[in-house]
RNA sequence: GCGCCCGUAGCUCAGUUGGAUAGAGCGACGGCCUUCUAAGCCGUGGGUCGCAGGUUCGAAUCCUGCCGGGCGCGCCA
């Protein structure tokens, strides 16, 4: 890659101008600016300081070092405001960018940073007392994203979801639902949504009426697992392991985990519970661990869990959580500590809340009255690709508006279909060049550098930074990086198309076009494949009214 | 009161591991289809980056304080 190849050039030019090299590496990235050449690099800003020079004599230092050797693709350097150094380079550079794309196809921007990690990432995870609702879509989507953001860098990533299916939720679950079957109220506390009226008809038709609440709570809690796999399904989901939280207990791990800790010394006695003292990892005060009446917290439980999960031999583990859980992050990962693991184990990224607004007011989901509108809802109106795509656009840092109406009218008008119809114009071009008999030769016989239009100039330049989104991507577990490199890309292939013909009379320039598009459709399709978006060769505006006029 | 997250264009949001004139979509206004799919392209207008200090050659980005919003602070999960 340029990249390090030009970082390289720049280590040696500070040996060769006798510099030290900044102690948290070179810094290099694309030039804003076209004045600003095609790369920039603050190492002299940096150096300054350290060397106790002018910025911009450090950079006189470094360039010359620089202009002393000849560096692939590299025509001259500048230095320009307070001490940067803008390095201008030969159109070859992007030539080597298009080569670099077609011949790693489905690898391309992928990196081997993360290769020999094994890393289980944990997201949903919803109580199975009910459907998915439409906020629990965004850590379904986000979830998937970042699990393909992890892979893409070379982990090797399991998907889990974990099932409460032991606990005080699932104990109401059943109480409520007999309810129901029983046609009574449900508890106070209880799980009050129609689903549960639908479920107890079903019930009495398949089971009768002589239903006891284990039985009955046992036959829902089945549906309520067949309808998130369902759910999933819809969006294309796969988790590799659904695992039950009662096999924890069923195995004493939960025991065992208790003792452990106790071994260990961080477990004491008080009002006769039992306490972890988390306090001594920085937790905000202690936690219960075993309440007075002998049974074990949901964190006790988790412990056991998350300590199964390093055992199952994950060098790694990550959680995906609602913001309203934050509190207890820092309980859970105390209590790893305590359990003899890695400071920080498991990482939990947070997530702020999905408001659904639907016609124009919040829907509150809310267990007491039942009100909820499902993932299952939303997909009966839009499309899972504008689904995830729009769960994908923002930050998971700031809470997010899902206006349905907004959605399910402005579909057609999503992002995703933007991103999309370059694919698919792409794909037509294919088609068309493949019916008029225009052969593809190999690139090695292609004259690239024909390729000099300011629109292939750009997209070329877009393509060249996908290794870079990707990996920041990862890093930050931000998928919403990539929608917004591969809407900025699907921008230039729109640019691109509009004012440079692919199929023309000029053979030649064909060619390298028909490699150029290729490039960008690898491109596209990467991208999207990580945002767990379909990549489609047509679109069709057959249910399209608006251009009838 | 304490803790976490957020505050960027009329609206919805990118940009936040410090970099050079702050971006996109929608909405508004005006252009472009005999040409590879107009689900597209081009242009115009729109900003005290919540406020005030501080650090720095350089701050939307880091630090402090304040204001505003969301979430949490249980022997619930």
């Amino acid at each position: 890659m340029i990249r390090d190849d030009l970082e390289r050039a720049i280590a040696r030019a500070l040996d060769r101008a006798d510099l030290p090299a900044p102690s948290d590496g070179i810094e290099i990235e694309p030039a804003r600016s076209r004045e600003h050449g095609d790369w920039a690099s603050n190492v002299a800003l940096k150096l300054a300081k350290v060397v106790g020079a002018k910025p911009r004599d450090v950079a006189e230092r470094i360039k010359a070092a620089l202009e002393a050797e000849a560096v692939p693709h590299l025509a001259r350097v500048e230095i320009a405001g307070p001490g940067f150094l803008n390095l201008f380079l030969a159109p070859t550079w992007l030539h080597e960018v298009l080569r670099d794309v077609v011949a790693a196809g489905k690898g391309y921007g992928r990196s081997t940073v993360l290769s020999g990690r094994n890393i289980n990432l944990e997201f949903v995870s919803a109580n199975p007392t009910g459907p998915l609702h439409a906020g629990g879509g965004r850590w379904v989507a986000v979830g998937d994203a970042i699990a393909n953001l992890l892979a893409a860098q070379g982990a090797e990533v399991h998907r889990e979801y974990y099932l409460n299916d032991a606990g005080a939720q699932l104990d109401k679950f059943r109480d409520s639902l007999y309810a129901r079957y029983r046609n009574t109220e449900p508890p106070e506390d209880g799980y009050h949504g129609q689903y549960l009226v639908d479920m107890a008809a079903a019930l009495h038709a398949e089971r009768g009426d002589a239903v006891i609440p284990d039985d009955a709570c046992e036959w829902g809690y089945r549906k309520i697992v067949e309808s998130l796999h369902d759910d999933l399904g819809r969006v294309g989901v796969h988790f590799d392991t659904w695992f039950s939280e009662r096999t924890l207990h069923e195995r004493g791990d939960v025991a065992d985990v208790l003792e452990q800790l106790t071994a260990s010394g961080v477990v004491y006695e008080k009002d006769g519970a039992r306490w972890l003292r988390s306090t001594d990892f920085g937790d905000q005060r202690d936690r219960v661990l075993v309440r007075s009446d002998g049974s074990t917290t949901y964190l006790c439980n988790d412990l056991a869990y998350h300590r199964d999960k390093l055992r199952r031999g994950f060098t790694h583990l990550v959680d995906i959580w609602g913001a309203d859980h934050h509190g207890q992050v820092k309980s859970l990962q105390s209590g790893m500590e305590a359990l003899g693991f890695t400071p920080g184990e498991p990482e939990i990224i947070l997530g702020q809340f999905v408001k659904v607004v639907k016609d124009g007011n919040e829907v509150r989901m809310s267990k007491r009255t039942g009100n909820i509108v499902t993932l299952a809802d939303i997909l009966d109106e839009v499309d899972p690709d504008v689904a995830r795509m729009t769960f994908l656009l923002q930050g998971i840092d700031t809470g997010q508006t899902f206006d349905l109406d907004v959605v399910t009218e402005q579909s057609r008008e999503n992002p995703v279909y933007y991103v999309q119809y370059a694919h698919a114009r792409i794909a037509s071009i294919g088609r068309r060049a493949e019916s008029a008999g225009i052969e593809r030769t190999p690139i090695a016989n292609v004259d690239l550098s024909l390729l000099s239009h300011e629109r292939e100039d750009a997209l070329l330049r877009a393509l060249a930074n996908y290794p870079d989104a990707l990996h920041e991507a990862a890093e930050a577990r931000a998928p919403q990086k990539i929608s917004t490199w591969v809407r900025d890309l699907a921008s230039e292939f729109h640019g691109f198309y509009r004012d440079c013909k692919v199929l023309s009379d000029d053979a030649d320039l064909t060619r390298a076009r028909l490699w150029l598009t290729e490039a960008c459709r690898i491109g596209l399709a990467n991208a999207l494949a990580v945002l767990g978006v379909n990549a489609p060769d047509e679109m069709s505006r057959d249910n399209d009214a608006s251009f009838e006029a």
